[in-house]
RNA sequence: GGUCUCAUAGCUCAACUGGAUAGAGCAGCUGCCUUCUAAGCAGCAGGUUCCAGGUUCGAGUCCUGGUGGGAUCACCA
């Protein structure tokens, strides 16, 4: 109906000034509030063209839609704004077409998208940070099989390396055969204290060496004038644990053993993931989210060399004497960087362009998104340039959705100083927090225990979510705990409340009243026809969500359709409605608000709950 | 220091790609539950959109230059 509208302002140019323009220049957006009217189109854009007095267009565009459009009522200028009123045919059409529309699956488009993101290291359990990462990963693979991508959710586990090393040569050296069963604490958790325990015997290792006779010495001799100790040996850490430190020397033996394949090694290596699997799974399936493809680092680093031998061959890398590989992308206002050790082995790039490789050989996809934080924006970029450079059909097909990080009020999350706000303690205190609250207000008497559990989960995980997922992912946020647990406003509970209260209403309706649209009688109140406007834009905003990648689109979307609903749940009655027209209406529409709410929710991986 | 990025009400966030008098929520203050769920609705108050210029019918949004926060510049991943 929209595009009829549309339609028909492109006649009344074309009429009047004989003039044509395309249809992403017919801008007509909702009127604001003050105004009257429902539909604006703007009418600046033209006046270059034509050559006449905005606010004369205006008039001229406006007598003439009226007189030709029988969907035009009425219309007012101000200024080069032309506000359209609408006339009752094209509410009751719309509304017509949209519940027509409302049932039916989204259309294929043939197209596959790929998105990975997640990615946890197996040496601490899933994180604040992490749980950010997931809900846009997720939303934009919802959104994609929205918008009718065929979609593969993806993850790359870095499973391997000197850190997981580390909890390895920890358990090994202190657990005397501890497990997961035998503390009673969940793998991932598990495993999280002896990598901590690690860190701690390193760092009181490191801290000693500082004052012996050599720290000092290297002090003395590297530190720049001005350096305080402390400064130094912050920066001199790594160094130290490569160089000097005993236990560093162990951790790194056992990574040769694992590289060389020990079968001893490769044991405690596999039994240790495996518990942390055990706990990641745990935590996802309390985040509602899965994966169809799970890829290991493990697997995935020794890839990418075969774009070395290529690239060196096309001249786009070039070999230094001690034989390791560069590519110069300085004529990108990018820096060297090395894509293959002296040594022969490959470093982060390198997986990164194999795997891609790989994952293009196998799903062809049309687009691959990585949801990874914004710290690794450069890392991408360097990666997108060399796949472009090295000729792969897909390149400029890749997109970085980069996201901020988030911060506590307290400052930023640093795990050494312990602010590190655990994902599954979290996901508990949404959830009790929602029971306390739902409590408190009483009225799920009717239900059992279970059915109440998952009530309350429902909420609480909606109130998290929400929290999260509501910010413009490329801004860094803040979270504070306090709010996240917030039931009131713009939260998920508050949109989850408009669902719960028309199912309620639906839920008393024995027989559908007998009512045509076609043939109402009534008169539209404003709020009506505000929800038809809301229910009409739900498309265009996947779409824009699609485009831009920022599923925080459709979080707003969400918000203003129950907030709309609300008010007209306040101000309108449904069930008891003066006639029994306007009853079958209002019926029709709550039921199309309800299944809107709920889909759009669902593509944030926020669930409804029938009752709350 | 180079590059990238962000800055909007006391706090957390919006603003349809350059459009009307910059909007919501929280916190504060007022009202509204014997009638479909008050996790709601209505109202009050709260702003030099970091600063200074520029572009034009029109700038929170675009350009230039500052200021402040963050990230990044490893033969770590």
């Amino acid at each position: 109906m929209l595009t009829t509208l549309k339609k028909d302002i492109h006649t009344a140019i074309a009429g009047l000034y004989d003039h044509r323009i395309d249809d992403g220049q017919l801008l007509i957006s909702p009127t604001k509030k003050e105004f009257e009217g429902e539909y604006t189109f703007v009418v600046f854009p033209l006046v270059k063209a034509i050559k006449k007095k905005p606010e004369e267009i205006g008039q001229e565009l406006g007598e003439r839609i009226q007189a030709e459009s029988n969907l035009v009522t009425g219309y007012n200028v101000v200024k080069g704004f032309l506000n359209l009123s609408l006339s009752k045919r094209y509410w009751l059409q719309t509304l017509s077409e949209l519940t027509v529309k409302c049932g039916q699956a989204p259309i294929q488009n043939g197209k596959t998208l790929m998105v990975e993101f997640c990615s946890p290291n197996t040496n601490k359990p899933i994180h604040l940070g992490h749980i950010r990462n997931i809900l846009l990963g997720w939303s934009m693979a919802q959104i994609g099989e929205a918008n009718g991508y065929k979609v593969v959710k993806t993850q790359v586990v870095n499973d391997r390396g000197i850190a997981v090393c580390k909890s390895m040569l920890s358990w090994k050296e202190s657990a005397d055969g501890a497990t997961p069963e035998s503390q009673g604490i969940k793998g991932d958790h598990f495993v999280g204290k002896y990598y901590v325990a690690f860190e701690q015997l390193f760092q009181s290792e490191y801290k000693a060496w500082q004052s012996t006779e050599k720290g000092q010495a290297i002090y003395k001799s590297l530190s720049k004038d001005g350096d305080l100790e402390e400064t130094f040996f912050k920066s001199y850490k790594n160094k130290y644990f490569n160089e000097h430190s005993k236990i560093g020397k162990r951790t790194k033996d056992m990574l040769l053993q694992w590289e060389a394949g020990d079968p001893e090694t490769l044991a405690l290596w596999k039994q240790l993931n495996d518990w942390v699997y055990e706990g990641f799974d745990k935590t996802f399936d309390a985040l509602g989210i899965d994966f169809d493809v799970v890829n290991y680092e493990s697997e995935t680093y020794i890839l990418g060399k075969e774009f070395v031998q290529q690239g060196l061959q096309d001249k786009i890398f070039y070999q230094k004497e001690d034989s390791s590989v560069w590519v110069d992308l300085e004529d990108a206002k990018m820096d060297q960087k090395l894509v293959l050790r002296s040594d022969g082995t490959a470093v982060y790039v390198t997986q990164d362009l194999g795997t891609a490789h790989m994952r293009y050989a196998k799903y062809k996809m049309d687009k691959l998104v990585y949801v990874v934080a914004d710290e690794q924006d450069y890392h991408f970029k360097v990666l997108f340039e060399i796949l472009k450079r090295l000729g792969e059909p897909y390149a400029d097909n890749l997109y970085h959705l980069s996201y901020g990080m988030v911060d506590l009020p307290t400052g930023k999350m640093k795990s050494r100083e312990g602010t590190v706000v655990d994902a599954d303690e979290l996901i508990e205190e949404v959830i009790s927090e929602a029971r306390n609250a739902s409590q408190e207000r009483g009225g799920l008497e009717g239900l059992t225990d279970a059915e109440r559990t998952d009530v309350f989960r429902k909420i609480g995980m909606a109130a998290l979510k929400y929290f999260i997922i509501k910010v413009n992912p490329k801004k860094r946020m803040t979270f504070d705990p306090k709010e996240s647990v917030d039931m009131q406003g713009q939260t998920g509970p508050y949109i989850q409340n408009a669902y719960v209260r028309i199912r309620s209403i639906l839920r008393r309706v024995s027989e559908r009243p007998d009512y045509d649209l076609n043939n109402y009688k009534q008169e539209l109140q404003e709020i009506e026809k505000e929800l038809i406007v809301l229910l009409t834009s739900y498309e265009a905003m996947l779409g824009e969500a699609m485009n831009k990648y920022d599923p925080s689109l459709v979080a707003n979307y969400c918000y203003a359709l129950a907030k709309a609903y609300h008010r007209f749940y306040h101000d309108c009655r449904i069930l008891n409605a003066e006639q029994e027209e306007t009853r079958g209406f209002r019926l029709a529409l709550s039921e199309l608000v309800a299944e809107r709410l709920s889909a759009a929710m669902k593509l944030l991986g926020i669930e409804m709950p029938e009752y709350m």
